[in-house]
DNA sequence: CCCTTTAAGCTTTTT
DNA sequence: GCTTAAAGGG
């Protein structure tokens, strides 16, 4: 292998890097890199995992360990390296979540375990109603019900704030009231119990890891001889119990840390992520913090609105430059007030019809946001778009069934049963086809050819089925028969996520659902499967799903009180959400208000925007934004 | 049994 | 903030 001198190292891709991402790149220090969106974080990720391995800097057989949240942005994040730096040196470029790194460690080294926690082999993933059914089980002991008046405690309280609250071993100094509860759903979970099967909860999972690492100095040094460097990705989202296990894992070795985030985009407070995590993790590491200053997403006029809020969020000025394949007026941020949801859905329609038909913009590169209850707050707009023949969807409906390999073999295969001949899907099906073969079948070593065969002749059987189907009960038949020719349990051993009935009937119900009504508007399978990958939809989602994408134009709805409930109580993470929603537009974002707008119960109420007025000061006060109230609702 | 009070959900990912 | 469902009291 030929390393590249230090110095005559260049970004991958042409990239232009701004000094402060070229510093953090270089540096053998921890690091915090704080940068607001569009900044390029993940791409300085990939860029400093290349400079790494291409300089050998990262001494083979070193590697790198990656830690998302998200397995798309594991994923993205490899792949990202693969590109820019050949299969070779990105074979020591670890990309992995938070989860399958405990569960990976915990499995790999179980008998490294202190007994007590020790889970056997074959645990499922513990889910709510598991939790549930042992709570149900339970009664509060008399004599500390007389003690302490402990309440019952719900299951999702238990959850959230008891069960993996502290590190193991869990203390028997009566420190906590409900230790006798913690201890006894631990042992319940981890042994299994009457009707339930043993199961864990990913925060326990990664609760034991941390244990492990903190009893057994000697797989700690394996994993410290493994890897020396450690990058953090979405830092502003880490939970204690993921810290703990950072900590524990990394801290006063001499692995290197790099952490990214932005504490402007701090929304999942309320799932735990820790309040100060980058002065935290500043203090414990001695992390030298950087700020990158670009945003080359947004245009400069949208750029100016976000400086206002940032100040407003942080309360000093942020330093934002804007990329310069913009113009200085380009950017369009309006603000629209409507009397109702009919005449909002009406005029949003009407231009997003301009937009698509007028300004070419595609589709899928529109997006519709609300807060939450998305069905609710796009209702209207979906029907209306609906009489323009334009395609609107929850995103959220399809995230399942478009990330699963189960679904997407089916997918692959409705295609190839349909037409022959499409390479992708087919070498897609075939990998996926070979791995399921190859595990019903032992150890025995089918031929290619073999495979193939067997594929093809599978392929040609399915063909005269599908056309022969008439409703969505046979479209599940023939669903049901393609996963059943792979053998459900060599299925749920491969993906042990389909263990979970619930979720894996969901998953087949769902496809079946949508790739009928796909079917049903074209009448053509190859038309129903590109309907079910949303390939010319517009998206609808949550502010909080939006995260980490971006789009032309984006159009939020229901800039309201109503729909920021929780303002008064968390009025710096709702802020926010606003900017998340804000940012994901390049170059066009509108905000809509509705005096009159209905709720999930059905009851329409009038709207107000006095809690939330300081987001409309900051509209106001960024100079740039045009607020534009439209005329009483048209009659048809 | 009826009326009043209280609690919980809104926003989510992970094999 | 606003709803519904569950729990509690008379």
């Amino acid at each position: 292998m030929i390393y590249v001198q230090p110095d005559k190292w260049i970004p991958a891709g042409g990239m232009e890097l701004e000094a402060a991402a070229d510093y953090v790149i270089k540096s053998n220090k921890n690091c915090i890199v704080i940068a607001g969106p569009g900044a390029g974080k993940t791409e300085l990720l990939a860029q400093k995992a290349c400079y790494l391995l291409q300089t050998n800097i990262c001494l083979s057989p070193y590697k790198i360990l990656s830690i998302s949240f998200k397995t798309d942005s594991a994923d993205n994040l490899a792949k990202r390296v693969e590109k820019r730096c050949g299969k070779e040196l990105s074979r020591r470029f670890v990309s992995k979540t938070y989860d399958s790194f405990a569960k990976g460690i915990i499995e790999h080294f179980r008998m490294a375990i202190p007994e007590e926690y020790r889970p056997p082999i074959g645990y499922n993933i513990a889910t709510q109603d598991d939790i549930k059914y042992l709570l149900s089980q339970y009664k509060i002991p008399q004599d500390l019900e007389n003690t302490y008046g402990i309440h019952e405690i719900s299951d999702r309280e238990f959850t959230k704030d008891y069960l993996v609250k502290y590190k193991l071993p869990i203390s028997n100094n009566g420190s906590n009231i409900y230790e006798w509860l913690i201890k006894r759903v631990w042992h319940s979970l981890l042994n299994g119990e009457l009707r339930l099967q043993p199961a864990l909860t990913f925060p326990m999972i990664s609760r034991i890891a941390e244990y492990m690492f903190r009893t057994n100095p000697y797989i700690l040094m394996a994993l410290r001889m493994t890897y020396k460097y450690i990058f953090l990705d979405e830092f502003q989202d880490t939970t204690g119990v993921q810290y703990d296990l950072i900590k524990t894992a990394f801290l006063g070795s001499d692995c290197t840390l790099t952490a990214v985030g932005d504490d402007k985009q701090r929304i999942m407070a309320w799932a735990g992520a820790l309040n100060n995590i980058f002065n935290i993790f500043e203090n414990d590491f001695d992390a030298e913090e950087k700020e990158l200053v670009m945003n080359h997403r947004s245009a400069p006029r949208l750029v100016e609105v976000q400086r206002f809020l940032s100040k407003a969020i942080n309360g000093s000025e942020t330093k934002i430059e804007t990329s310069k394949n913009w113009k200085p007026k380009d950017g369009v941020c309006e603000n629209w007030i409507f009397e109702d949801e009919i005449q909002e859905a009406e005029i949003v329609c009407e231009y997003i019809k301009t937009w698509i038909e007028e300004e070419k913009i595609e589709p899928n590169d529109i997006c519709i946001i609300a807060k939450q209850n998305i069905d609710i707050y796009s209702k209207y707009i979906v029907e209306k778009l609906d009489e323009y023949n334009i395609k609107a969807r929850n995103e959220g409906n399809y995230q399942d069934i478009l990330s699963e390999e189960i679904t997407l073999t089916v997918l692959n295969i409705i295609v190839l049963a349909d037409t022959k001949g499409s390479p992708f899907e087919w070498t897609q099906a075939m990998d996926f086809f070979t791995l399921l073969k190859g595990y019903n079948n032992g150890l025995r070593d089918d031929k290619p050819e073999t495979l193939v065969f067997e594929f093809n002749s599978l392929l040609v059987d399915l063909k005269s089925e599908l056309d022969n189907i008439t409703s969505a009960a046979m479209l599940k038949n023939f669903v049901l028969k393609i996963v059943n020719y792979f053998n459900v349990n060599a299925l749920k051993a491969v993906f042990p996520q389909y263990k979970n009935k619930k979720f894996f009937k969901k998953l087949i119900d769902d496809l079946v659902k949508y790739l009928w009504e796909g079917y049903e508007k074209s009448n053509n399978w190859v038309d129903a499967v590109a309907d079910v990958k949303g390939v010319d939809s517009i998206p609808i989602m949550t502010i909080h799903k939006s995260k980490g994408l971006e789009y032309d134009t984006v159009v939020f709805i229901g800039l309201e009180d109503g729909a920021f409930w929780s303002f008064r109580n968390q009025s710096q993470e709702d802020m926010c959400a606003f900017f998340v929603a804000l940012s994901r537009a390049k170059r066009r974002a509108v905000f809509t208000f509705s005096n009159l707008r209905h709720d999930k119960y059905g009851h329409q109420r009038l709207q107000e925007r006095d809690e939330i007025k300081t987001f409309y000061d900051i509209l106001q006060e960024s100079q740039v934004v045009e607020e534009i109230t439209f005329a009483q609702p048209k009659t048809k």
